[in-house]
This record gives structure tokens, sequence and C-alpha cells, in this order.
DNA sequence: GCCTTACATAGATAAGTTTCGATATATGCC
DNA sequence: GGCATATATCGAAACTTATCTATGTAAGGC
């Protein structure tokens, strides 16, 4: 790339480096996408997903409560932030609420993560 | 997994549904995660991560503020948190700034949501 | 040296997040 | 029915984020 500006004709207008970007993800789309990642951006969350990921695919609250220096209701709302997100689904079990991963969701994001790492040099 | 209490020898401290579980990621390692995937978890950082993907590696800032509705500022910001979390590097270019992929950081959490999507049924 | 352009920083404000203690809900056991 | 347990919700406090306007910095062209 040249940082040279390539659209001569339309100098007047605006300098444009790199007039041929476009936005391949519309705004719903990117929206979803950063919702799911937000579930991801916080250090208990994503540990609270490994402990999931573990569980043979379903693993109930208390489990995850162990292991952390939280109160009961932070990590029940770490669990809603997840599910809004689409990371994990969650189901009564009588008195338990079990866990687990949507693994749809997560290939999803790794499909976003593949198509941006696509870098073209 | 049943939901029945699977460590009777340790009954009087704590009910354990699924005791194995262990914390894989430490907390370093999980901070550093959460870092980048907050990067992602705003909707205009997703698109700017998808143009600077297809600038050939490289773009200006002045390619990415024409396809959104934000000032100068505010997408100077949003760079800022997407090269703290690690996603992208940028270099002076004279009057320009130049920002490409850190393609490293992108196949990382591409392994963390592959180590998490790796459920055992 | 001066002007223009690209980008960064500072400071303000409005909105959102994390965490807690207190309380509500709902299930299963006696 | 009454109690214990697991989970959810509420409301508040402290902190963080997104965005703006105004201003600073630094490179290149004349």
């Amino acid at each position: 790339m040249s940082l040279v500006m390539t659209n001569t004709q339309d100098q007047s207008e605006s300098y444009v480096c790199n007039p041929n970007l476009q936005l391949r993800l519309g705004t719903v789309e990117s929206e979803q996408f950063a919702l799911a990642f937000k579930a991801l951006s916080n250090p208990i969350r994503v540990q609270i997903l490994d402990l999931i990921s573990q569980g043979g695919g379903q693993i109930c609250g208390c489990d995850i409560e162990r292991h952390f220096d939280l109160t009961q209701p932070t990590i029940s709302h770490h669990l809603k932030v997840l599910r809004d997100g689409g990371l994990i689904t969650s189901e009564p079990r009588g008195v338990w609420v079990t866990h687990r991963i949507n693994m749809g969701m997560l290939t999803t994001l790794q499909g976003l993560l593949m198509l941006v790492n696509n870098t073209k040099s």
C-alpha cells in the first residue's frame, strides 16, 4: 500500500488513502458480535466459561461459586451476562440450574476472528 | 452428569455437584484475554477491525473515519483501545499513522475459543 | 517560517458495569 | 404446611466507558 492518494478524481472532496474498504458487517451484526465479546470482556467470566466447558457440558452454580471470592448474586449476574451474550444456556433442574456452552455461538465468534485474521499482505 | 452429590466424604463441608473442575486459566492470563475481548466488545470497534483487516494489512485513520458518524477523537480513542488490547499495531508514516492486524493475538483468541468449545458430552 | 492536515490528549458528561447486602422465589424434603 | 437450599432480583455505591468540544503536537508542502 502506498499512502499517496489513490482516487485523484475526487481530490477536492476528501483525501482517501485506501478507497476500496467496505463495511462488511452491518450494524445489527456487529452489535451481536460486540454483545458476545462483551460477555468475554471480564476475567471472571472468562474463567467461568472455562469451568463450564470442563463440566461435561453441564455444571451448576455452586460448582462455580467455589472457585471465586465473590458473592452468589455476583456470580449469578456474570452467568446472566454470559447467557445474554449467547455464550451459554441455562436450564433449571430441580433446585439447581445447569449451565452449558453454546457451541454454535463459540463457532460463530471463531469465524469472525478468522475473517479478520485473514489479512492479505 | 447426575446432580446427586458425588463427593460424599466431604458432605459436611459443602455440597459439590461436580468436584473435578479446575481453573485452567490463571488470573493474569484471564485478565489478558478479558482485555483483548473488551477491545472487541463494542460494535464500532468490531467494524473498525473488519476495515483494518481489508486494508492489505495497513490503513490510515482517515480511511476509518469516513465510514462512521463519529468525531476524529472518538475514532482515535477506539483505535487506542484496540491497540491496548493487543489486536492491532500502529505505526507513524509521515503525517499518517498506519494500522495493521496483530495476527498473533487473533490466533491466541481463536485458541481460547477452541479450548472452551471443545465440550465433552 | 507558516499553513494545512492527521492524529493525540484533556476535560466534561451521560450512560453502563461490577459488586455488595438485603430480599424474593421456587424446589424438594420432612 | 414448614424449613432448608439454590438461584434471581432489587437498589445502591464505586468505578469504567463512550462521546463530545476544545486544544495540543508534529509532519509535509509552499
